[in-house]
RNA sequence: GGCUCCGUAGCUUAAUGGAUAGAGCAUCUGACUACGGAUCAGAAGGUUAGAGGUUCGAGUCCUCUCGGAGUCACCA
């Protein structure tokens, strides 16, 4: 199968790319032969499968009503007419209204030499346009987990990639700090923590809060069970009982009712949120002194996934806003009041449904501060486009805000972007808090470093490395099977995710591309070491199709960080890479370097080798991956 | 039930409307007395859930059916 090549825009590529000259070129010719003017963008043009001769190819079908004439006489005709006009083209052949051609070898020299010379080979020139990326968005009351780990990466390769093409990127997060789950760690804490501190039990300090959080559940679970038993339990179940309802359905249900209502460590959790709302001293105090804990610790697990933010919004700072656009919003007619004061948006002829922005009490909703936050962070900030990495379970919650900024007439409205994800679930199902079966952020890393470790004291090819160094290698390694695992699914996919497979360091994983790296690093530092000239490269004759392969996916670089820009989607780097990967470990099979019959052929493959050294460097730091020079 | 998304080999997945649906894992068979075997080659594995339609051409677009998920909170 053919590799899709992206329609490319003229003014991101200069004339000596030969896609862009093929498409002119095509255009020409149906202009010229058939007199019916072409954009040159629609011409397609595609690699050429392996089974047939050639290394791109057009496709004839759209000209053959225009040329009035069968699809392979069409093809020869335009062919014949390329084979004249392009210098770059060396032969041309027809198969089934495809039009095959061979590119000179002379252009490939000429690619080679300008990519090994670029070192920002596949970005593109500052455009002076700022974009906003935000992603993780974790609550304060537990750890990472592996749902934010996909959110994270996903967030952190957006934020390359738009920076690779040209945009100025602000990487920010808000941090859920507030609400009724921190106050559950907050009352857990006080109840049953006797003053211990994450540094006085040697726990990482946000494991430390989320297990005060888990033991709230747990002691909530408790008192409600021997609650049921009393006399006042047993009365609410005689009175409120439907019939026929079995007890163990009926306090299933009363759950929420009962936390409300009935409940000591429920009172107390509403009465520090209500405390917290009042600014009462101690309680904030100790609201900042667990937050603090949770962001030490969310820090170190950051760290290690490589990322950081430039900008932090803390919910307890946003939940206020967004009155004022309600207000705004009431007088544009936009939204609408019910008899009881509360607000609301009528979306029903968009296909959505009513919806309400601000409750009768005049206290806000989710949506009203995500409208306010949206606002108050364009003042701010004034970027061009807004994105939102957040999971595909929160889809209609962002078609109904950004609908309502556009009513609302915001000038960035039109800039915001939902860049939705499939939630990740293990091969047993969705992970569920509840039933514990939620991976631990920290856990999973340390878990793909030990096996990246005792992976490598098998093979045992880190001899002469010191210490520190083979530890870091063997962390890139274990990061890069993690990551790239994650990210070679399409963002928009629910993914399965299987522990087992996640550390594979074989196969269509991040170390076999790692690995490809390190072979040419070997090569380059032995070239460093001979001081070998590598000047007859250019004296090269007959490219080999091992080569060619090389050559044409370099080439296709700049365009594929394009294409993954435009769709917000890292996965597409993450399959070039791989590919790149693939065909670089075959040539390496394939054919002799060091050994290569003639010096050019040495040089050669030896400049080839580099610039895939380079690309695959860039590539795979656009997706967070870095590259360990052993393994 | 309404809306949205998804369904590709046993499993995990790829494919701007273009050629014989491409990989990896697992299974089986092979490969340099080394430029590093975390590699390479080969075999086997598919009615792209099903049925219609549009098109020169459909995994991809349209309609219907079946199956799965999400959502439809004055939660976030």
């Amino acid at each position: 199968m053919s590799r899709k090549l992206l329609l490319l825009r003229p003014y991101f590529f200069p004339m000596s790319n030969i896609v862009s000259i093929l498409q002119n070129a095509v255009a020409k010719a149906v202009t010229d032969l058939y007199g019916e003017a072409t954009d040159p963008a629609k011409v397609q043009v595609n690699t050429t499968p392996s089974d047939f001769t050639g290394d791109y190819s057009v496709v004839i079908f759209p000209f053959v009503k225009i040329a009035k004439k069968a699809p392979d006489a069409a093809a020869a005709e335009i062919g014949a007419f390329l084979q004249e006009k392009v210098s770059e083209i060396r032969a041309y052949n027809v198969v089934k209204g495809f039009l095959n051609l061979e590119i000179s070898d002379a252009y490939w020299q000429q690619f080679l030499n300008s990519t090994v010379a670029n070192p920002d080979y596949g970005r593109q020139p500052v455009n002076g346009k700022k974009v906003m990326v935000e992603f993780s968005s974790p609550n304060t009351n537990k750890p990472l987990h592996l749902g934010h780990i996909r959110n994270i990466l996903l967030g952190w390769s957006c934020t390359q990639i738009l920076e690779a093409v040209g945009y100025e990127v602000v990487k920010t997060q808000i941090v859920n700090d507030r609400g009724v789950a921190i106050c559950k760690s907050m009352v857990s804490w006080l109840s049953f923590g006797a003053g211990k501190t994450p540094a006085s039990e040697g726990i990482k300090s946000d494991h430390f809060v989320g297990d005060y959080y888990v033991l709230f559940e747990q002691k909530i679970k408790e008192e409600y069970a021997a609650w049921q038993n009393t006399a006042a339990g047993q009365a609410v179940l005689v009175e409120k009982q439907k019939p026929g309802q079995a007890p163990g359905d009926f306090f299933k249900d009363f759950k929420n009712k009962w936390f409300n209502e009935y409940s000591v460590l429920g009172a107390a959790v509403r009465e520090m949120l209500l405390k917290w709302e009042d600014h009462d001293p101690e309680t904030l105090a100790l609201w900042q002194k667990m937050n603090g804990w949770v962001y030490e610790g969310f820090e170190k697990t950051y760290q290690d996934l490589g990322v950081k933010f430039d900008k932090l919004y803390y919910e307890s700072n946003t939940y206020l806003l967004g009155k004022d656009i309600v207000e705004q919003g009431l007088a544009k007619n936009v939204f609408f009041k019910k008899e009881d004061g509360s607000i609301w948006i009528d979306l029903t002829d968009a296909g959505y449904d009513q919806k309400v922005v601000l409750r009768a009490d005049g206290t806000s909703v989710y949506i009203t501060q995500d409208m306010g936050t949206a606002q108050m962070r364009h003042e701010e900030l004034g970027c061009e486009r807004y994105i939102y990495v957040v999971a595909d379970e929160q889809n209609y919650h962002f078609q109904v805000l950004f609908e309502a900024l556009k009513r609302l007439g915001e000038p960035y409205a039109n800039g915001l972007f939902h860049l939705s994800y499939g939630l990740v679930e293990l091969p047993t199902g969705r992970m569920k808090t509840r039933e514990g079966t939620v991976v631990d952020a920290d856990d999973l890393i340390a878990e793909v470093i030990r096996i990246a470790g005792e992976q490598s004291a098998e093979r045992g090819e880190t001899e002469g490395v010191s210490e520190a160094e083979k530890q870091e290698n063997l962390r890139k390694v274990a990061m890069g099977a993690l990551k790239f695992f994650i990210i070679k699914v399409h963002p928009k996919r629910k993914m399965i995710f299987n522990p087992e497979e996640s550390v594979d360091l074989q196969g269509q994983t991040g170390p076999y591309i790692q690995y490809s790296f390190v072979r040419i690093n070997g090569l380059l530092q032995r070239v460093e070491r001979e001081q070998i000239d590598l000047s007859k490269a250019s004296e090269y004759q007959q490219i080999m199709p091992q080569e060619k392969d090389l050559l044409v996916a370099l080439h296709d670089y700049p365009a594929v960080v394009l294409q993954a820009a435009e769709a917000y989607d890292p996965s597409l780097i993450a399959n070039f890479c791989y590919a790149l990967a693939k065909s670089y470990h075959r040539f390496w099979h394939d054919l002799s370097i060091f050994n290569a019959d003639t010096a050019a052929a040495k040089a050669f493959r030896l400049q080839l080798s580099r610039a895939v050294g380079k690309v695959l460097q860039s590539a795979m730091g656009l997706l967070g991956v870095e590259m360990p020079n052993r393994m």
